[in-house]
DNA sequence: GTGACGCATAGATACCGTCTATGGCGGCGG
DNA sequence: CCGCCGCCATAGACGGTATCTATGCGTCAC
């Protein structure tokens, strides 16, 4: 049985005549005869008591025509639906993002994404970087934004933009009257956040690891750790976009003499159909942060 | 698309894999992958992300799902349905029968019918010949039992029994007396039904054309007729079936001495499809009827 | 009676679903 | 580290079948 007969016989009973409905349905009516006497045979039932003028439905067509008609409407709706979902730039993208990176990113990026993408619901998904990766590979996102390399050959990535760190100061600090500041000065008295957030292994290798010398903030966020460092507990290296933040918590902000940064990718698993999607949203954010980069770049001049 | 397809991908979302579907589906895993790939390719969308480990179905596989499963639920009804329907002794079976056999006939052939063909809903329809035919051919009776021959081409018939006329008389009629009773003697004070009713020509024709002599009782019954009768109105003819109804009544018979007499046959559309039920109808009327027929043979001797 | 209309049949053709054989890729154990 | 195994994708061959055109037959109307 084929849905293709099914809307034959859905032809046949509303026209009344096989003639016509061979035309509505686009085929020869040698065809259409052929085709519902071979579906009669393998139901085993009669369809259409064939007069010498009329054709009429038999009593068990009409107890049929009932599921014909539904089976044909649902595979309608697949189509309809397909058709919805055809286009790679529309639907749901579920976008995970690292929680050093998610305050500070989104507020820039959310406008432009729905300009460019509107039809695209971005839904993210803050966490650390080991559970982001880990509900990417569970299918639980589309997409990742990291500040790590590729985590295997399962997941593909791209660089999106690089993100300088900066050092941060309570004003009152010793370093706050230099205009660059050595990584490896921060070392001394750097707080870092907990084990987990990419930042802190980050912040303490750009330090010269220093190792356990760093405080490490438990349960806390960079948010917080601007506040620590405001109220003299010591100093951080932050990432470039949370600058406005430090500065309206009070810190004085230097850039590091070794220019230490990090670099933010987008990450997917290797075989995400939606490509295009990924792509788009990547070259979005990408083209917020450009001016940004050169500005980076100029006042380092 | 098709059905086909259709469930290739329920047993792909069911067995996570293309194997096991493939094996599930009685076809070999190649197939499956391309099966698969033309359909996505026509829908326009990716069904499942093909891992180097697993098969995950897409979000727009989940948005589809509920409507493939609807559209092979539908499909599995109909063959249900179909496997219901395909005896064609079974089911409903709408049978017109005239007004001077039903009420005779179908106390004798019910509980044989239902005996012979328990799956067979006979839906009995009394009315005169003429509408039965006009019923017949606009498909809402499936056959019908009449006195009369065939009515056109487009209608075919098989004759199930002879039914003799006999003379029916009031007990003090000068024809009493009587063992046989010539046709034209009772053309005298003969009484027939209202014009529609085979029996009323039939029964002037057996009289030899009597014509306008005889009373005609409008709006009345064979039951009717003969109260009238015994009540000493006149003479009449019944068919033979209805003899034990004109006893009842306290009339006298006497069988005619030309036998005159009607065929009882039944009548279907010339393409009716469930000719087997016809036929069976039929053959367990006639062979309820055949030992009436023998003993009339043998009284009449 | 004849022409028009409609369904059924027959034979040819092209498409498509299916198979087997094979390749590529990732994981696992010796 | 290498080879084996499981799984999916690809390629080429084969068979079935849906489709076509041409034709026949029956019915209806003028």
């Amino acid at each position: 049985m084929n849905l293709r007969d099914l809307r034959y016989i859905l032809a046949i009973a509303e026209h009344g005549q096989f003639s016509r409905a061979a035309e509505a349905c686009g085929i020869s009516q040698p065809t259409l005869s052929v085709q519902v006497r071979k579906l009669e045979e393998a139901l085993g039932v009669t369809l259409f008591e064939r007069g010498g003028k009329s054709v009429v439905p038999t009593e068990a067509c009409d107890r049929l025509l009932g599921h014909v008609r539904g089976a044909v409407a649902e595979a309608d709706a697949i189509l309809a639906v397909a058709r919805d979902l055809r286009d790679p730039l529309a639907g749901r993208f579920r976008l995970g993002i690292i929680p050093t990176l998610a305050p500070y990113l989104l507020p820039l990026v959310f406008a432009p994404l729905r300009a460019a993408l509107p039809a695209l619901e971005i839904e993210p998904w803050e966490d650390q970087t080991l559970a982001l990766l880990e509900r990417l590979r569970t299918h639980q996102l589309d997409a990742a934004l990291l500040a790590t390399e590729e985590d295997g050959p399962d997941l593909v990535g791209e660089a999106l933009f690089e993100e300088p760190f900066l050092a941060a100061l309570p004003p009152e600090h010793r370093l706050a009257g230099r205009e660059v500041v050595a990584e490896a000065e921060l070392a001394q008295d750097i707080l870092v956040l907990a084990d987990g957030h990419c930042l802190r292994d980050q912040a303490l290798a750009a330090c010269g690891q220093a190792g356990v010398l760093g405080s490490t903030l438990r349960s806390a966020s960079l948010s917080t750790l601007l506040n620590m460092v405001a109220a003299g507990y010591g100093t951080t290296l932050i990432p470039g976009l949370a600058a406005g933040a430090a500065q309206d918590a009070g810190l004085v902000l230097r850039p590091l003499s070794a220019r230490a940064g990090r670099c933010i990718r987008i990450v997917w698993r290797a075989g995400f159909p939606r490509r295009a999607a990924v792509e788009a949203v990547g070259e979005v954010i990408a083209a917020r942060l450009r001016p940004f980069a050169e500005g980076a770049a100029a006042g380092a001049v």
